[in-house]
DNA sequence: TGTTTATGTCAACGAGTGTTGATATATTTA
DNA sequence: TAAATATATCAACACTCGTTGACATAAACA
């Protein structure tokens, strides 16, 4: 398969061209966080899916942990969706706030290192530290000056966070039919009132 | 250490003396499994924290998935104080009913069961079918006569619970400081009104 | 008494784990 | 070309895991 031009298999952005196989064993490493967790979730394994030697993976990204480290590094403009929903109609923005954010769990480029976050939090303690840090500061710090310095706004926005974070278990990690079963759009229509009246405190 | 009295420890329900260490197993058991999830706790290390042989786990429990199964059992009158949330005034019916479900998973005899189901569910399928169930099935039986047979009914019950979960989650599980800072009284007190417009369907 | 059952320990099995070092090939660079 | 680096494989290490069978003691029962 030798081809004479210079770089045939220029990836975008990588450095050289060299082979995908990075992003490859990094793929499968994370849908296995995601739909494993992190303990049930082997190197050897990760490595099967990818078609590779498990050496292949440690040398790539060191340890297990290195590996779930970087399964779990969002998108620059992971944020992005979440903050243009306070620029919509105002009267509308719990129902628009909940679709963007059931939607950046659950579809798209962030989907699978978010569910292995939340996963991963349950058995590690690491997974646990991270998934704290987006809440409380990185979220937070999109939501919170949407409201203003009322007392206790960033606790409100902390609490319409955790609800919603919620309704992504159920959906996504329980798989409650009650629940999975309604469209993104229904769900949204149905909770945003109640979600907008705890953002903005009564 | 030899004592004379006959039946010197005679544990309260069991049906004959003998020795207490089943007991002693399965609170190690919760404890674990509550605290590390499922595919963490090993039965070694829940021997050990019992001061037993591993094999004596295994001799009375099976196996892991046996010792997991009765750590997830939950009391008869688990669901009592969610019930009897909707006896009180109606108009604080959801600040009530907010209370009691993060009591119920916070402290008392379920707390480390109801722990363990949802740290389980992340990495195991049997927890994640309980916690289905227990939402699904027993939940919502107690909380679905209570708003009688409307449309969506039981959908936007199903939705109420979700959310409370979500704030379990954050409080318990993540530990988001904004979030497990408040304490019960005054969360329900932020949270109440919402949670009762969604269960009612505005 | 003796028999049965419950309680408890010990050593070991096979399997899966993260991780490492040696080694071979392919590609890039000088 | 040759040197250097990236990519890839293999076998093996020390370890933990769930589980088992043999064996010992203690209590309950006949």
């Amino acid at each position: 398969m030798s081809s004479n031009s210079p770089s045939a298999n220029a990836s975008r952005g990588r450095r050289a061209g060299y082979s995908g196989t990075r992003e490859t064993v990094l793929n499968a490493a994370k849908k296995r966080f995601a739909h494993d967790g992190y303990t049930a979730t082997s190197i050897r394994k990760v490595a099967a899916d990818a078609g590779v030697d498990p050496a292949l993976v440690m040398q790539f990204y060191k340890s297990k942990d290195g590996l779930f480290a970087a399964s779990l590094a969002l998108s620059e403009d992971c944020l992005g969706h979440i903050a243009a929903a306070f620029d919509g109609p105002a009267d509308r923005m719990g129902e628009t706030l909940t679709y963007n954010f059931l939607r950046l769990w659950e579809e798209g480029a962030d989907a699978e290192p978010l569910m292995a976050t939340l996963r991963g939090a349950a058995s590690n303690e690491v997974a646990a530290a991270q998934l704290r840090e987006f809440v409380q500061a990185r979220l937070l710090s999109v939501i919170g000056p949407k409201l203003g310095e009322g007392v206790g706004n960033a606790q409100r926005a902390g609490i319409v966070v955790s609800m919603l974070m919620g309704l992504v278990l159920s959906r996504s990690m329980v798989q409650i039919p009650l629940v999975a079963g309604i469209s993104r759009e229904e769900l949204a229509r149905s909770v945003g009132p109640s979600i907008q009246a705890v953002l903005r405190g009564r």
